[in-house]
DNA sequence: GGGCGATATGAGTAATTGCTCGTCAGGCGA
DNA sequence: TCGCCTGACGAGCAATTACTCATATCGCCC
């Protein structure tokens, strides 16, 4: 997206016809004329601006009820940041929602001029939060993976957003080449005594902010559909207790995490409860509210961007 | 826009269907069931959202021809920035083409966390920047204006951009209490010799960063309209070959400012050629052009943000 | 050079949106 | 209290946009 000399006119039709349509406010007639083309396919060059999410919008009104929300949540669980898009209806995708927000909240520490260590997880949510992200230079900070890119099936995490971030703001990047999970403890031992990836552990672990997705227990938890637990693994953590899990380290309805052998073979940095520094949750969606819930109350995260319904749902309980 | 408790439901609505339509890319028909209103009431409120400003929308995307001209500006005329957004097409106000692409300019200062002086002119140019700008917390920097805000009249300046700034960012401001043009020169001794004032000017005159507009000086020029001279001396001034005017003060098509008795009596801060703090100018429009061709030959200003079609007319000519 | 698949194009049509108009409720001064 | 004015509302309709389909074009392999 970001790359100087490709596609000469290929997208870059697509931005002005996406240009003249949304900031300009003229009719696709009207574009069709200007820029000498049939009406169909200044439709299509607009459609495509959007498909190619060249087209960012944002709502620049703090919705009162998300407000209160927002407060709610940084009252209730003493966070040091709560952000509270509005829902998108019942049926519609809980990330559509906050991808924007969240992307504003990373863009505030980008904005800052001393450098920084962030860090990020991985999935859906974060995924959706780079695509939202404006394209800013920002070469002082360094971005750190906090989980391993290499899926039980040897290819590169799908979700992979350090990437994408560091392309968008043109910052050195620091992927973590290890499995998410090794195979044996040895494996492990290995990877991580190779002098590069230590260092890269160590920057995450020392990372100036956190973003992370939270990922959910039940049967159809994102650790099982990735193929990084068996069934039955997973079936043992949920008699334990096992509720959510942040850059693979699975943790109960109190937010504790569960101890166990597999810990030695996790590649993904653990985030201790209650650190100093942001850490910042990125999720939503009703499956994911007792795992959200958790991680506010132990304060593995001390920060989160959520939508209007999770909001809601995360406070209704105690 | 951003006052936090009055309009429980005014336009918190509007943001509300605004958000569906254009971030959930609902159609209206779902909107209003989803608010439980009609789907007229639907229309209203997403039409609602757009008037009053709360949909931003950018295009993320550096589309070729522009990053071409920009290039070519820098080039030929040393500026340390120059930003080219495209053209809105024949009729289309200009103004509306550049706010966005100023917006951004100006939040790139804003972002950083050192304190930063702001200088800021007014005009339509500036204020149309404004309303485009993201609302950002940068309680860190100060605001300055560049130019006296009394107008002829003794009311306050149309377009008085720096409260509408200070407001949205909530950083502390100084406009500049006294006439743009004062009546005599001993009016304008008296002004400047208040202690208040007299810090607001040193504060501008220091400034780090400065983003004013460009006035011309054709027969409809700006300072006539607003009543800021006389018809006679517009044509004494283009006699002896004005051509553009920033923050009032007046120069020629090679960007010397031409020296005059009314000099006295200038409420602006004049920005002296070639300075080593970024000074840009926003403007585009054909008549002015070579205003803003001077400026910039001559250093006036060092960074610019225009239009397509402006930027190949500056280009141009030699 | 010919066939083939992928892709772009324009026409036509269905869906969605924006606008105008007549109506009505509430506020306000006479 | 009456009458007038302002603003909101819903209905209907015109304008605009999105989608579908048949056709044309291009690149590529044989």
């Amino acid at each position: 997206m970001l790359s100087p000399e490709i596609e000469p006119s290929q997208s870059d039709d697509a931005a002005r016809a996406g240009w003249l349509y949304y900031v300009a406010g003229m009719t696709q007639d009207q574009i069709a004329r200007e820029l000498g083309v049939s009406r169909q396919r200044a439709q299509r060059l607009v459609s495509r601006a959007m498909a190619e999410g060249l087209v960012h919008v944002r709502i620049e009104h703090p919705i009162a009820a998300c407000l209160e929300l927002e407060q709610a949540l940084t009252d209730r669980y003493g966070l040091t940041r709560a952000r509270v898009a509005p829902g998108l209806g019942a049926g519609a995708d809980a990330v559509r929602a906050i991808a924007p927000a969240a992307a504003q909240e990373l863009e505030r520490f980008l904005a800052m001029s001393e450098p920084l260590v962030i860090a990020l997880g991985t999935g859906r949510a974060l995924r959706g939060m780079v695509d939202s992200l404006t394209g800013l230079d920002a070469p002082q900070h360094r971005l750190v993976s906090m989980i391993g890119n290499i899926a039980p099936d040897g290819s590169a995490s799908f979700f992979d957003v350090i990437m994408r971030i560091a392309d968008k703001v043109r910052a050195p990047h620091y992927p973590m080449p290890m499995p998410v999970i090794s195979a044996t403890r040895e494996e492990f031992m290995a990877f991580t005594a190779l002098g590069p990836i230590r260092q890269v552990r160590q920057l995450a672990e020392r990372a100036d902010v956190i973003f992370v997705g939270v990922g959910q227990m039940g049967d159809d938890a994102p650790l099982l559909a990735d193929k990084f637990i068996t069934r039955a693994e997973l079936t043992a953590l949920q008699k334990r207790g096992a509720i959510g899990e942040i850059a693979g380290w699975v943790f109960d309805a109190e937010g504790r995490y569960l101890e166990s052998p597999d810990d030695t073979r996790l590649g993904g940095v653990r985030i201790d409860p209650r650190l100093p520094r942001p850490a910042i949750g990125v999720a939503a969606g009703a499956s994911k509210v007792p795992a959200i819930r958790a991680a506010l109350k132990a304060g593995i995260l001390n920060g989160i961007v959520t939508d209007e319904s999770s909001a809601r749902a995360i406070l209704a309980q105690g």
